[in-house]
DNA sequence: TCCAGTTGTTCGCGATTCCCGAACTAACAA
DNA sequence: TTGTTAGTTCGGGAATCGCGAACAACTGGA
């Protein structure tokens, strides 16, 4: 495995912030991050809204948010565990994270 | 030319607006109808950021707002005017276009 | 009515990207 | 070693993208 790319803070742009929640998926992923209070591995993804997502399908979905700036992850053990990266998307982009996750609550709901 | 098609209000989605938006050419577009004072033909976009923009793929571009529920397009006599459906889209997203464009904007500075 | 000019759309195709099964690598345990 | 689990990479068919070329819609003269 590669080491893991993460863009710096300043290398985070808006269209990859948008391009990388305009995913069901990934948008479904991230919202979850946000909401678990710990790290949390990918295998607690191959099923996401009722829908399976093979484990080659979910590995690219995190390549993208990682190198898309929203997560940040790292090897533990045998799983890889990801965090969303909340103080610096919202230092970079104020506002932004919290109105996505808002507008998708509320069309959830 | 086919009718235009526009989705209800209920009908947009955050994942389409998201997409629809994470296209730096398609981004500029919508910031600056948002800026604009009047309806704006599609003409005023053939260069953006400094860069042409074929008619062809300015045509798309616009279709994907359109369809995603970003602007409202009439034909008046040649041209093509849009207009963002800002009032809708933040019944729909409260704050979200605020905060996208904002970013933008900060970004750009 | 016909024609020229302008604006935007559609068609078609090469290039890129996406999805996902299969094979592989990494880490740990027995 | 062997086995198990977690993720990644590879490869190829499918879908999408970008854009030049041809086309359609509308206007204003001649």
């Amino acid at each position: 495995m590669r080491i893991l790319l993460h863009p710096h803070k300043d290398e985070m742009t808006l269209e990859a912030v948008l391009y990388a929640l305009s995913d069901p998926t990934r948008l479904s992923i991230f919202a979850a991050l946000t909401e678990a209070a710990a790290p949390t591995a990918c295998a607690a993804f191959l099923e996401v809204g009722g829908a399976p997502v093979p484990k080659s399908t979910l590995s690219q979905h995190f390549r993208i948010l990682r190198e898309h700036g929203l997560v940040r992850s790292e090897r533990q053990g045998v799983e890889m565990l990801s965090v969303p990266r909340r103080e610096e998307l919202d230092a970079r982009f104020p506002g932004l994270i919290d109105a996505i996750l808002a507008a998708r609550r509320s069309a959830k709901a």
